[in-house]
RNA sequence: GCCGGUGUGGCGGAAUGGCAGACGCAUGGGACUUAAAAUCCCAAGUCAGCAAUGGCGUGUGGGUUCGAGUCCCACCACCGGCACCA
């Protein structure tokens, strides 16, 4: 077959009939199967694209063919760094190249052969689009989600200008290498704290990978604990500290502020203040890595001032410490030496006696620091409790006395969006002198990214460079006023694309409620595991939100979700330019065409794992591929005379019902390798028959389409170019997919191993079915000389597996 | 350090606690052919043996079980995530 030639006739005829048009009528059976989109960052799709892609269509073309109305959508993640990275490097304007890379990858993307709708095609860059991403945020804004506080961004004093995180990796600017420090900004945040909680409960109940749910449970990171207030000695400063060890209270060696704490300034001693002020200084300029090491020294000075232990009345002195994180808790902790692996160290450092609190329920364990739970000591009228008691006892008892509560922690940060760049969506809000913060009305949206703008880097904004966006009345009272010259983080934009996918054209709304309420959630979504903190929270995030604003009915929007791995180049490693590993699908694709690509992506590897490209495996899918079209073709030539169904008749048939079974599991679990190899039994056995098989019946033939059937969601053109030869009414994948029999799957006799101690000593041919004492019986007969007139003490029976004798 | 995952022939990879290595690649052999390619068929974990056959085998060491790649305990290596979260 020339599959340059059938590809391009198909997918003509394909586009032509409208082939796969979404029809709205059938939403009552729609299955929404979404992949996701594409980052046109680079101008080609690349392995790891079609990897996503290719075996994400075959799922859909699966899904279509068993009944179901198949809402496959395909877009473009447009905006964010790379583009403007580009355009400053090369002159060339962000929209120009997005929009000839957009192009480029729709074209390869029509090729690869797959059942997108395009009439629902999204590109987020696009005014129609980001109008409703800017009316997101205002909603938002409105609902109290949307706030503005200082942040520190990364900052190059050399390049003069913001670095994103990815520039600013290891505390070095990407240009020009020099050290990365931090400037506060007021920036917007969106407050994905508030839904912390049914975040992190939610996911219990998601069909997703286990180890997807477990990032996503540790990113949100709740920890019950509570709050304990010291008084401070000789002022009336309450001083709170967050603890999950309350139990542990009364052997507080010392309490430690976080440097950037206002309570430092206030507590610090005339005679500390010198000292203090140069610790805050050192620690303020320590860089992102030294920060993030945990292997790094702790280090810390006194405040001079000493903080009143509620429970006991001690007094313990207050320290600085950098270790002590000021945007967690209440930026103060407790230390107890005693029990704490890190406290016990640094009370060592400062000379801080130590004193036990907590006791091994067994007494067995009498070292420190002594960091599980146990039973309390030296601790008043708690001793002899349980830790797990005691937390709570001795919060509920501050609790009353107004010195404490429980307190639940999240480490889930508020989600900061603004980004000082110029290639995303602008932020739609007005400052004015007079009336602060003020939203753009909603109907004056979108508010428009200003074409040209100077967006190479001089420390500013580059939207606050151009005068004519910059300046603005305020809605409110009409004065002059600015607009926020920061852009959208482009996560917001991709946290709510698969809820305008269905409604992609709507001018009046971002969708229209009643109608995405039912096509979503989506059924399916496939995508890199990458994403599992960021898109997928994120998603989550403005799903709820929205749900609670009354946008839409349902509280999840990806219900089932599936990872493909990683293409490796050939030596192992993740591919990239700077190792020189990069394989490009292009020229295989040339030489076999997208069918044999894709099945061989899918036969090769595990889907969820992927591993290392294999250049050999391409050839033996051909070969595959042309061994299906010669018999099918062969024996849709042949005339069957009415040859009785004998032996060979039942056992192919058997075959091909157990291949149907075999084969629509695995789809259905994206075992896309296993779904092949069984396709290639089929195929072996199909073989057999027509070597076999003197007088063919013409179940052969029924055999042989249904192997045209099973294969098309893998080779779309290449079936479809099939069904055609067959003289079948087009298209295959309006063909329902097989189905198969039970019965026809059980075979009338089937081999047993026979093992004698759990070793393999020899094989019986049983009737299936056959009883108990008839099977041991032959197993006995067929090991008996081994058995060497040893008595049998116990026989096992598997059944359809083995007979385990044991003498 | 914490959380999660992976470890199986020469290679990619299969195996609801039940014959380890399905399917394929590479390899060897045969058929067809004047010949080669293509195709079709067969063999093949490894060690010893002419062979029948036997021993050993799923990262390592233990354990549970009639039976363990699979379950439990301890450890090693690699990969991913988090990284002073009190």
């Amino acid at each position: 077959m020339d599959y340059k030639q059938i590809e391009s006739k198909w997918q003509r005829i394909w586009a032509e009939t409208g082939l796969y048009k979404f029809d709205k009528e059938k939403v009552d059976k729609k299955f929404y199967c979404l992949e996701m989109f594409s980052y046109p960052s680079g101008a080609k799709l690349h392995a790891g694209h079609w990897y996503n892609y290719g075996p994400a269509d075959t799922f859909a073309r699966f899904k279509r063919m068993q009944g179901f109305e198949v809402f496959h959508p395909m877009g473009f993640d447009a905006f964010g760094l790379p583009a403007e990275n580009y355009a400053i490097k090369t002159g060339i304007h962000p929209e120009e190249s997005t929009l000839k890379n957009i192009e480029t990858m729709e074209g390869q993307l029509r090729r690869i052969g797959a059942t997108y709708d395009w009439d629902y095609e999204l590109k987020t860059c696009t005014p129609e689009y980001y109008k409703w991403t800017q009316w997101m945020f205002l909603q938002l804004f409105k609902h109290g989600l949307a706030y503005q506080k200082d942040a520190p961004v990364n900052w190059c004093p050399s390049c003069n200008t913001v670095l994103a995180n990815e520039q600013a990796q290891g505390g070095v600017c990407e240009r020009c290498g020099s050290q990365v420090t931090h400037k506060n900004l007021n920036q917007w945040f969106f407050k994905i704290t508030q839904y912390a909680d049914e975040l992190l409960d939610g996911i219990d109940k998601l069909d997703w990978p286990e180890k997807t749910k477990a990032m996503q449970k540790n990113w949100i990171g709740r920890s019950y604990g509570g709050e304990i207030e010291f008084a401070v000695k000789g002022t009336d400063v309450k001083l709170r500290v967050f603890t999950t060890r309350a139990d542990t209270v009364f052997g507080v060696t010392y309490v430690v502020l976080a440097p950037e704490s206002p309570l430092v300034d206030i507590l610090t001693t005339a005679e500390q203040k010198a000292a203090v002020e140069d610790y805050k200084e050192r620690s303020a300029a320590a860089t992102e890595i030294e920060r993030m090491s945990s292997t790094r020294e702790k280090t810390g000075v006194p405040t001079g001032a000493y903080a009143i232990n509620p429970v006991n009345g001690r007094e313990v002195p207050v320290l600085v410490a950098d270790y002590v994180i000021a945007s967690y808790g209440t930026g103060a902790v407790m230390g107890v030496a005693a029990h704490d692996e890190r406290d016990f160290v640094f009370a060592q450092k400062l000379g801080l006696p130590v004193e036990r609190v907590i006791k091994s329920k067994d007494g067995s364990d009498d070292t420190l620091p002594y960091t599980e739970y146990g039973v309390l000591v030296n601790s008043g009228e708690f001793d002899g409790m349980t830790s797990e008691d005691a937390k709570l006892a001795i919060l509920k008892k501050l609790e009353k006395e107004g010195k404490g509560c429980l307190k639940t922690n999240y480490r889930l940060r508020d989600w900061l969006v603004s980004r000082q760049r110029y290639w995303g969506a602008p932020i739609p809000i007005i400052h004015c002198e007079h009336c602060g913060a003020v939203p753009v009305p909603e109907e004056d949206l979108p508010v428009r990214l200003p074409h040209n703008v100077n967006f190479t880097p001089d420390g500013e904004s580059p939207l606050k460079k151009c005068d004519e966006f910059m300046n603005t009345v305020c809605p409110v009272c009409g004065r002059p006023a600015k607009r926020d010259a920061d852009t959208l983080d482009t996560f917001v934009c991709s946290s709510w694309y698969y809820l305008r996918y269905p409604d992609s054209k709507n001018a009046d709304k971002p969708f229209d409620t009643e109608w995405i309420d039912k096509v979503l959630p989506v059924d399916k979504y496939i995508g890199g595991a990458e994403h599992a903190c960021m898109h997928l929270l994120y998603a989550r995030f403005f799903t709820k939100a929205l749900r609670d604003m009354g946008y839409l009915h349902f509280d999840e929007p990806f219900l089932s979700l599936v990872h493909q791995g990683t293409i490796l180049g050939p030596d192992g490693n993740k591919m990239s330019k700077s190792r020189g590993n990069v394989v490009s699908p292009d020229d295989s694709i040339v030489k076999f065409g997208a069918d044999v690509f894709r099945v061989y992506l899918m036969f090769g590897f595990n889907y969820v794992e992927g591993g290392p490209w294999n250049e050999s495996g391409l050839e033996s899918v051909n070969r595959f591929f042309e061994r299906v079209e010669r018999i099918v073709k062969k024996c849709f030539a042949m005339s069957f005379e009415d040859a009785p169904i004998g032996k060979s008749e039942k056992e192919l048939n058997r075959v091909r019902h157990n291949t149907i079974k075999s084969v629509t599991n695995d789809l259905a679990t994206f075992s896309f390798n296993t779904a092949i190899a069984r396709l290639m039994e089929y195929v072996n056995a199909i073989y057999a028959y027509e070597a076999g098989v003197e007088k063919k019946h013409a179940i052969y033939k029924e055999c042989a389409k249904d192997l045209v059937l099973l294969f098309a969601p893998f080779a779309p053109h290449f079936c479809e170019e099939l069904w055609e030869v067959l003289g079948e009414k087009y298209s295959v994948f309006n063909q329902p997919y097989p189905t198969y029999d039970e019965k026809a799957t059980i075979l009338d006799e089937i081999e047993l191993a026979v093992q004698i101690n759990s070793k393999l000593r020899g094989r019986i041919m049983v009737a299936n079915g056959a009883p108990k004492e008839d099977v041991e019986k032959a197993a006995v007969a067929e090991v008996a000389a081994q058995l060497d007139g040893k008595p049998v003490k116990k026989i096992i029976i598997v059944p359809k597996r083995l007979v385990n004798i044991i003498v």
